[in-house]
RNA sequence: CGCGAGGUAGAGCAGCUCGGAAGCUCGCCGGGCUCAUAACCCGGAGGUCACAGGUUCAAAUCCUGUCCUCGCAACCA
C-alpha cells in the first residue's frame, strides 16, 4: 500500500518576544512540530515547517522602553536569542522568522482588506482608558484602581483580587496606568470588529468535520464557544506598536496582536518561498496544515483565526489543530519568579545531551493531559531506555560483528532464508511490520506511543539476542548460525536508527555514518520505507561501536538542576 | 450547582473514543546469560481499576449520583 506523497505545512505557535522560552513551549509546540515534520520528511512527504516570534503587543512595547531600546531593536535582540535556542534544540524549522517584517505587514493588510471588502467588519464606538504619558490604551491587566465594591486600591481593570468581584472597566474608580502609575484618562474611540456571529455557521461546519481528527479536549473546548454563540470581536488597539490599520480615521490604531500573529504563518511561508509557496501551501486543497499549539492557544487556532480565514476567503483552514496540554515541573507549575522549571537560555552553555532531553520530553508529551517533568524521570529514561535498551542493542550487535567477523558478515538474506527458525521469523516479522506501525503513530501525532513502540522494538532485538545467543553459537562452532542472527540484528539496527530519527536526530545520524557505515542520513527524504527492508549487502562492513548515550548519575543530575533553573531576565539587556 | 483536569499494584503512568480474561516503566523477590555503558533476558509477589447504583451475556471502559485531589491574580505555553 504505497501512499502518495503528501504536501504538509507544519506550524508551531509564534512565541511572544517578551521573554525566552522555557521547556513548556518546547514540549507543547516546537518539539512535537519538529518530530512530526522530521517524520514526514523521512516518510517522503513534502513538508515545510515554519514558526517565528510575535513581535507586537503592549508588553513588548513596554519592555523595550524598560531596557532603553527601540521596540525594533528589542524584538530583534530577543528574536535572535530565541532562534539560537531553537537551533540548539535541533528544531528543524525551514523558516523561523518574525512578524515585524514588510512581508508580514503587506500580508496582514491584504488579509484585512479582504475581510473588509467581504463585509465581515463592523465599526463600534467604545470608551477606553488611555495613558497620556505612555501613549497607549490600557487593557484590563495594565490598569489598576479602586474597586467599586470593596474599595481595594489595587484592583485590576475588570476584577478585584480582594473581593473577587468582576465589573466593567468603566466602573473602576480613579484608574491608573500600571506602567507609570499616572492617572489614566477615559477616551471615546472607534474600533473595528470582525463579525464572528455571521461566520459561525460555516465555522461550526468545519469544526464538526474535525470531530475524529482533533484531540477530544481540543474539540470540546472549541464547541463550548458555539453554545454561547460567537460575538463580534475587536481587532484594533490604540497603541503605537503594531501594524497600522489601513483605513481613514484609524491612522493612530494598530491591529490587535492576535489578529496579525496567526497571519504570520502565512507571511513566513511567503518569506520562505514567495507567492508561489503560499499558493502551494495555503491555497491548494491538497496541502494539509498542522498547527502545533499549547492549550492556551486553542481558542485562537480553532475559533478566531479560522473565522478570519473564512471571512477572508483566500486561505485554507487547518487539517489538525494539535493542542497540547501543559507541562509541570517536579509537581509544580513552571514559574519564573519562583525559579521552578528549566529555562532554555541556560541550555546554550550546558553540556546536557539534547537528544536525551528530546527523548525524555517525547516520552512525557502532555498529549491528553498535563504531565510532569522530573529529573528522576529524565535520568531513568536515559539510563534504562536509551542506554540500556536502545543504545545497548547497537553496541552488542556491532561489537560481535567486529570482534568475530572483522566487521563484515559476507552474507545476505538469500543465504539465510532457508534456515530460519521460529525466533528468526519473529525477528523478521518485527522488522517488516513495526516501522509502519510506528510511522502510523507519528502521523496520528501520537508521539508518546510511538516512542514507547520504538523502545519495545529495541527490546525485541535484545530478547532475540538472548534467545539465540550468538556468542554461544560461535563458541560451539556454528559460525553460519551466528552470522544469520547478526545479519538480522544488523538489519534491525538499521531500522531502529531510521524510526528513532525524528526524536533523536543527532545520535541516529551519528550511528548511521560512524558505526553502521551507511551513506546519507537515517532521516533523509524517503528513508522510512527502507527501515522495513532486510537488504543489507553481502560486503557491507560496519565500524567499531561506541556508546551512543552516556549514563547519568546523581552528580550530573544535581549539576543540571543548578545550571538550568535560572530564568532569563530582560533587565540584563538594559543599556 | 464557576471552569477545567484527575482518582488503575509501593511509586510514576498507559488503557477508557469503538465494552469481551487488568498492562508498561521503576522498585522488590528468585533465576539465567556474560556479546554489551554493573548493561541484557526470563519468572514471581503485589490491584475489590475512588465509592455507590444502573445498562449489558459481559464494564476500568457506557449512564446516573457521591466523595476526594490538583490548576484557574501576575511572570508563564
Amino acid at each position: 500500500m504505497e501512499n502518495k506523497k503528501e504536501k504538509i505545512l507544519v506550524t508551531s505557535a509564534l512565541l511572544y518576544v517578551n521573554g525566552l522560552p522555557h521547556l513548556g513551549h518546547v514540549v507543547g509546540c516546537w518539539l512535537p512540530g519538529d518530530v512530526f515534520a522530521r517524520y514526514n520528511r523521512t516518510k517522503g512527504n513534502d513538508v515545510i515547517y515554519v514558526s517565528g516570534t510575535d513581535d507586537y503587543g503592549t508588553a513588548s512595547f513596554i519592555s523595550a522602553k524598560e531596557v532603553g531600546m527601540k521596540p525594533e531593536e528589542f524584538i530583534h535582540t530577543m528574536n535572535t536569542k530565541i532562534k539560537e535556542i531553537a537551533e540548539k534544540l535541533c528544531i528543524s524549522f525551514d523558516k523561523f522568522s518574525e512578524t515585524n517584517t514588510e512581508t508580514h505587514k503587506e500580508t496582514t493588510v491584504d488579509f484585512f482588506n479582504e475581510i473588509y471588502k467581504n463585509g465581515y467588519t463592523v465599526e463600534k464606538e467604545s470608551t477606553m482608558l488611555y495613558c497620556e504619558h505612555d501613549k497607549i490604551a490600557l487593557a484590563d491587566r495594565f490598569v489598576y484602581g479602586t474597586c467599586p465594591y470593596c474599595g481595594y486600591e489595587k484592583a485590576y481593570g475588570d476584577q478585584c483580587d480582594q473581593c473577587g468581584k468582576t465589573y466593567e472597566l468603566d466602573d473602576l474608580k480613579s484608574p491608573k496606568c500600571s506602567f507609570c502609575e499616572k492617572d489614566a484618562v477615559k477616551k471615546s474611540t472607534k474600533h473595528i470588529y470582525v463579525s464572528l456571529d455571521k461566520i459561525q455557521p460555516e465555522l461550526q461546519k468545519w469544526v464538526e468535520s474535525k470531530k475524529d481528527v482533533w484531540r477530544p479536549h481540543v474539540y470540546s473546548m472549541t464547541n463550548k464557544w458555539f453554545k454561547e454563540g460567537l460575538k463580534p470581536r475587536c481587532i484594533t488597539r490604540d497603541i503605537p506598536w503594531g501594524i497600522q490599520v489601513p483605513l481613514k480615521d484609524y491612522q493612530d490604531k494598530v491591529f490587535y496582536v492576535w489578529f496579525d500573529a496567526p497571519i504570520g504563518y502565512i507571511s513566513i511561508t511567503k518569506e520562505l518561498g514567495g507567492d508561489e509557496m503560499v499558493k502551494d501551501r495555503w491555497q491548494n486543497k491538497d496541502c494539509k496544515i498542522y498547527n502545533f499549539i499549547g492549550k492556551d492557544n486553542i481558542d485562537f487556532h480553532a475559533i478566531f483565526f479560522p473565522s478570519m480565514e473564512l471571512a477572508c476567503k483566500k486561505y485554507n483552514l487547518a487539517e489538525n489543530v494539535v493542542g497540547f496540554n501543559f507541562l509541570n515541573f517536579e509537581g509544580q507549575k513552571f514559574s519564573k519568579s519562583k525559579k521552578v522549571g528549566i529555562f532554555c537560555n541556560n541550555l546554550m552553555n550546558s553540556d546536557i545531551d539534547i537528544d536525551a532531553l528530546r527523548a525524555y520530553l517525547v516520552s512525557i508529551f502532555p498529549e491528553n493531559k498535563d504531565s510532569d517533568f522530573t529529573y528522576e524521570g529524565f535520568k531513568l529514561n536515559t539510563n534504562a531506555e536509551l542506554v540500556g535498551k536502545y543504545g545497548n542493542f547497537f553496541n552488542r550487535t556491532l561489537n560481535m560483528i567486529n570482534k568475530n567477523f572483522g566487521g563484515a558478515l559476507e552474507i545476505d538474506y538469500d543465504d539465510i532464508k532457508n534456515s530460519l527458525d521460529e525466533n528468526d521469523n519473529e525477528m523478521i516479522e518485527a522488522i517488516k511490520t513495526l516501522p509502519d506501525q510506528i510511522g502510523e503513530l507519528f502521523s496520528k501525532t501520537e508521539f508518546r506511543m510511538a516512542y514507547k513502540e520504538i523502545m519495545r522494538f529495541a527490546s525485541i532485538g535484545n530478547t532475540y539476542l538472548e534467545k539465540t545467543a550468538p556468542w554461544s553459537l560461535i563458541k560451539n562452532g556454528d559460525i553460519n548460525g551466528a552470522k544469520k542472527v547478526l545479519y538480522l540484528c544488523l538489519n534491525m539496527a538499521k531500522a531502529l536508527a531510521i524510526v528513532a530519527s525524528p526524536i533523536i536526530p543527532n545520535r541516529t545520524a551519528e550511528i548511521w555514518t560512524e558505526q553502521l557505515n551507511f551513506e546519507g542520513r537515517p532521516d533523509g527524504q524517503d528513508m522510512w520505507e527502507k527501515a522495513s527492508k532486510i537488504n543489507i549487502s553481502k560486503s557491507h562492513k560496519v565500524n567499531l561501536p561506541k556508546p551512543l548515550f552516556a549514563r547519568l548519575d546523581d552528580e550530573i543530575i544535581e549539576r543540571y538542576k543548578q545550571e538550568l533553573s535560572h530564568p532569563f531576565d530582560i533587565k540584563t539587556l538594559k543599556k
